[in-house]
RNA sequence: GCUCAAGUGGCGGAAUUGGUAGACGCGCUGGAUUCAAAAUCCAGUUCUUUCGGGAGUGUGGGUUCGAUUCCCACCUUGAGUACCA
């Protein structure tokens, strides 16, 4: 019997899916583990090869587990709100719901081809009502809640209202928004309900605000910062500019120190660790409050500034200020000849856009408002400025300028001719600010003098907190998250307005599902989407969504337009997952108590800052409000490296008339005649050989008269070819290319070939990408090849983390592996086993790849395993080794990567239940024990030849028989060596 | 600019605590089989060589009996990030 991977393949997933094989219980005497991939969106154009290569280590992973006898939850679902299908509705008309399901229809025919062992009775869609019914009750969840700093956890709003009504809100230390009003109990007990409302929405975890926003006019969208790339959308590239809008956001920054503090306890890459931590960008430093040098009436405070600064220790060296040019107090200083001045460059600020801000760092702009500040230590006037290289989004959008320490400062001082004045001792700032803390010593700084850089630090904020000028602080970059989408497709909020403030649904009625609209675009008055909706008004009497028409604002209230961001259904899924399919609960406290996190989480690092860190913050939200049982969701994290594609290009000549050759016929006929040519890669290494090449072919078919030669130009471009189209040698298949759809051009081109008729073409690593026509379809793959082929080929193309080269040519290499498998067990037609005695050899053989594939599987180096499953086949093929004792456990190593050929084999062995949760082989050592080694001879450390001498040896006996062999005579040529290493059972090294 | 990762044959890559560099596979060369091709099998394949050997893991140093592996400096490539006070 031949090795048919199509009849097998398709055999065993039918097997798995009837049988329910993979489906994980949520009762089990066995441990548990739970093995996650990122869920994928699924996209119109279907999976390339580079997508499954994640699912394919954790597949491997997850039933190598259930091998070594774990309860294995591995879940698959899709993230299925999104761009895409909205952009795509938008264009042709079709409901996103409809595009998706298509899309994920294609999407589970493709990975099911592939053999992974999900436990699809679990899948998750997060656009399907059941399943967002869920992330909306998070939402409430949130709005319900306020930060305790004291407590350093989320509570529930109805502790801080008690608080409000007997203290007031003067003890309450909370993460809340920066402008709120000090009362006491009374005063909040004589607020109106909306005033109330409006203060607590201050305090909640998710509120509304109103915040300069990323609005990306062509998507008719607000962006999140991580959704921005080089000033551009992410998703179609395009521009992004600032506007103020009333938005929902996520109080996220509540967090920043536990987010940073749980990548301590998480087993993720160093790099996306890194990444994480520069988001949330901790600072510390301190609060510094400079009062503006204005005339003051009595019943009237100075104003002050405040700054935030890293350098405290540095605050002598301070001969400026600059403050944003959107900084609230600019209007209020500038004095009235600096007005025009300053008015104008704001004008021109504002027209800026951030792009071209971040594109022209070099540029120094400003303007000086006219007014000057008082130092706090030194009492001196020092002048106040605006200039756009200060933030008005970051710390106080002011800051203390030390242009001696700080090279921005210094670039803007030595541009406007502002005094740098020095307080570092033995440095020199003539040409550059010195920002060096270690080893610096301060000076002229009164009573910082002659302090290094640390005690200066601590110092200086000592002095600043008693002296009452500021405070010690710790500043984080991280900003609130906004989470309103002004888009169609995506989670409703379960929240309706009454007398302009939200008002959260009642969770009893959840799911609020998605309207049909006509359209998908905004409407005309520039609402969202969710505005052409003519049923989307909330009845609080029948708790029902109803037409718009009956809204009253008594009983009827408009509902909320947005939506909500990609982000917010991906935050919770993992633990969905667990309970998937539970109808009255998150999920059940039993499940969720059984598999508490995800144990290995494998997916891409383009997600470090995005998914990642908003998943780890709900995470500690609902950790804090006790519904999960744990504060990090991923104990460890793989991220898989990218696959590219191999690109295929051809020399496409053309030929033209040089510019002024007068000839006698009109300069057409001299090329008429010459057909699209394309020439062989092989046969030129510059362009001009390719000209003579071309011109020796032209000439030979007389297509070219030699008169004419040397009046023509011949030029050479680089054109894609479609890598379908070549074979492993890169020969191209010419017909295949002439009728390619897309060559209509080339029909009748004409091909300069090798001496043997073939044509070659170069190669390059490209990104896998349509235009570049190097994209392959594993569709295709299994097909020919099959599906433990794809599998193995994968994993086999080089380690998993990192990026690599896809090139279909070296996918015979494992499929004649599976191939030599098949015949360790078949003899032609039959099915040959033997039960006897397994010899030392075999035995070696099976416990060294036991041991190898153990240790690989174990650090993830899935490339390595596949390696020594080929050297373990080939050795038992030379052994002729045909026994069950030999054969059955290698099947088991084999399994997890090649699942559907070892079930196949398993069942022909005689089983009848699936290989998937058989014992993984246990090593034994004993059967590793040699007698003898192949010691290498070294001279100075390099190996000359290589001996075989007895383990039992001692080193003197090692040396005595090393030292009298010829080749060592040889090799010392008569000199007496220096010393001889002998590391018995390693090397044997001769010095001198 | 800053941070991180990586540089090994024609190509993908291996060498897990410093101990035979190039495992395994692709490609290539030669051979067997075949009418022929595919498939399969066998042998060879880092470079160089006067066939004894010599050199060799981005470059230059260092530690060591011994370095792809550890240390220092530099070069190159890739990724992330970017006026964060």
């Amino acid at each position: 019997m031949q090795y048919n991977h199509q009849e097998i393949e398709k055999k065993w997933q039918e097997f798995w899916a009837e049988k329910q094989t993979f489906k994980a219980s949520n009762n089990s005497n066995k441990p548990k583990y739970y093995v996650l991939d990122m869920f994928p969106y699924p996209s119109g154009a279907g999976l390339h090869v580079g997508h499954p290569l994640g699912y394919i280590a954790s597949d491997i992973y997850a039933r190598y587990k259930r091998h070594k006898g774990f309860n294995v939850l591995h879940p698959q679902g899709y993230d299925s709100f999104g761009l895409p299908a909205e952009q795509y509705a938008i264009q042709t008309g079709q409901h996103p719901a409809k595009t998706t399901e298509v899309n994920i229809k294609t999407y589970r025919r493709q990975l099911d081809q592939i053999g992974f062992s999900f436990d699809w009775s679990r899948e998750v869609r997060t656009s399907n009502p059941e399943y967002y019914k869920w992330t909306q009750w998070i939402f409430i969840q949130l709005f319900n809640s306020w930060y305790n700093k004291d407590a350093d956890k989320a509570e529930d709003i109805t502790s801080l209202i008690s608080i409000f009504t007997k203290e007031g809100n003067k003890t309450v230390n909370a993460v809340c928004d920066d402008d709120i009003i000090s009362f006491s109990s009374d005063e909040w007990n004589d607020f109106s309900s909306v005033k109330q409302e409006e203060i607590l929405l201050q305090y909640r975890l998710t509120f509304l605000s109103d915040t300069e926003v990323n609005w990306c006019p062509a998507l008719g969208t607000v962006l999140a910062n991580d959704e921005i790339v080089n000033g551009v959308s992410e998703r179609g590239g395009h521009p992004v500019v600032r506007k103020k809008m009333t938005q929902w956001s996520m109080r996220i920054s509540a967090y920043a120190q536990r987010l940073l503090d749980g990548l301590q306890t998480i087993d993720w890459p160093q790099p996306l660790k890194d990444s994480q931590t520069n988001w949330i960008g901790r600072s510390q430093g301190a609060m510094v409050n400079f009062q503006v040098d204005e005339p003051t009436t009595n019943n009237q405070q100075p104003k002050t500034i405040s700054v935030f600064t890293t350098r405290p220790d540095t605050i002598f060296g301070v001969s400026f200020m600059t403050l944003a040019p959107e900084h609230e107090l600019v209007s209020q200083i500038t004095t009235d000849e600096q007005r025009v001045k300053v008015k104008t460059y704001i004008e021109a600020t504002a027209k800026r856009s951030e792009r071209d801000r971040m594109a022209d760092v070099k540029t120094i702009s400003g303007a000086f408002t006219g007014a000057y500040a008082i130092h706090p230590f030194t009492g001196e006037k020092i002048q106040i400025w605006i200039g756009d290289y200060v933030l008005a989004s970051y710390g106080t959008g002011a800051v203390m300028a030390v242009p001696c320490g700080d090279q921005r400062d210094y670039d803007f001082a030595k541009h406007f001719n502002i005094p740098i004045p020095n307080i570092f001792e033995n440095v020199d700032i003539s040409e550059a600010a010195h920002a060096d803390k270690e080893g610096t010593v301060i000076a002229n700084s009164d009573f910082l003098s002659g302090l290094k850089y640390k005690k200066a630090l601590k110092l200086a904020i000592y002095e600043i907190e008693k002296r009452g000028f500021g405070y010690g602080k710790t500043n984080y970059r991280l900003r609130d998250a906004v989470f309103s989408r002004q888009r169609y497709w995506g989670e409703p909020f379960p929240v309706y307005y009454k007398d302009g403030m939200p008002q959260m649904i009642d969770a009893g009625y959840l799911p609020i599902v998605l309207p049909e609209v006509e359209k998908y675009l905004p409407t005309e008055d520039g609402k969202p989407p969710l505005g052409n909706a003519d049923i989307w008004a909330w009845d609080t009497s029948a708790n029902k969504v109803v037409a718009n028409s009956k809204i009253d604002n008594t009983t009827v209230f408009p509902l909320e337009l947005n939506t909500m961001p990609g982000w917010a259904g991906s935050s919770w899924y993992f633990n969905r997952y667990m309970d998937a399919n539970n109808a009255n609960e998150f999920a059940s406290k039993e499940a969720l108590d059984y598999w508490k996190e995800v144990d290995l989480y494998i997916g891409g690092s383009e997600h470090a800052t995005g998914h990642l860190l908003y998943a780890r913050f709900w995470q500690k939200f609902l950790f804090d409000k006790e519904i999960v049982p744990v504060d990090e969701f991923a104990k460890k994290l793989i991220n898989q490296g990218m696959i590219l594609g191999t690109s295929a290009f051809v020399y496409k000549t053309s030929v033209f008339v040089k510019n002024g050759c007068a000839i006698d016929k009109s300069n057409d006929d001299v090329i008429e005649n010459i057909p699209t040519l394309f020439v062989s890669k092989t046969l030129f290494s510059s362009d001009d050989e390719f000209e003579n090449v071309v011109k020796n072919y032209l000439l030979d078919k007389k297509l070219l008269h030699p008169n004419y030669a040397d009046l023509v130009m011949i030029t050479k471009n680089a054109i894609h070819a479609d890598v379908s189209l070549v074979n492993a040698s890169d020969e191209l298949d010419i017909e295949g290319f002439k009728n390619h759809p897309l060559n209509q051009d080339y029909r009748d081109a004409a091909f300069i070939t090798e001496k043997d008729n073939t044509f070659k073409v170069a190669r390059e690593v490209e990104k896998m990408s349509k235009s570049k026509f190097n994209v392959v379809n594993p569709d295709l793959i299994c097909e020919e090849y099959g599906a433990d082929a794809l599998r193995l080929f994968e994993m086999f193309l080089g380690p998993l983390e990192q990026t690599k080269p896809w090139k279909t040519s070296g996918i015979s290499g494992v499929y004649s592996f599976l191939k030599k498998l098949w015949k360790l067990f078949y003899s032609g037609e039959n099915l040959e086993i033997s039960e006897e005695k397994p010899t030392k050899d075999e035995l070696k053989t099976l416990h060294k790849t036991i041991k190898k594939v153990e240790e690989d599987i174990e650090n993830f180096s899935f490339n390595t395993s596949v390696s020594t499953f080929m050297i373990a086949v080939n050795e038992l093929t030379a052994q002729k080794c045909n026994k069950r004792k030999i054969l059955e456990p290698l099947l088991v190593l084999i399994s997890p990567y090649a699942p559907h050929i070892a079930e196949e084999l398993w069942s022909q062995l005689g089983h009848t239940e699936s290989i998937s949760t058989v014992q993984f082989p246990v090593f034994e050592p004993k059967n590793l024990v040699e007698s003898a080694k192949n010691y290498p001879i070294s001279f100075n450390g390099k190996m000359r030849f290589t001996l075989e001498l007895s383990l039992d040896l001692s080193k003197e006996e090692i040396e005595k028989i090393v030292m009298e062999h010829d080749k060592t005579k040889a090799q010392l040529q008569g000199r007496t060596p220096k010393k001889v290493i002998i590391v018995p059972g390693k090397i044997v090294n001769i010095v001198g």
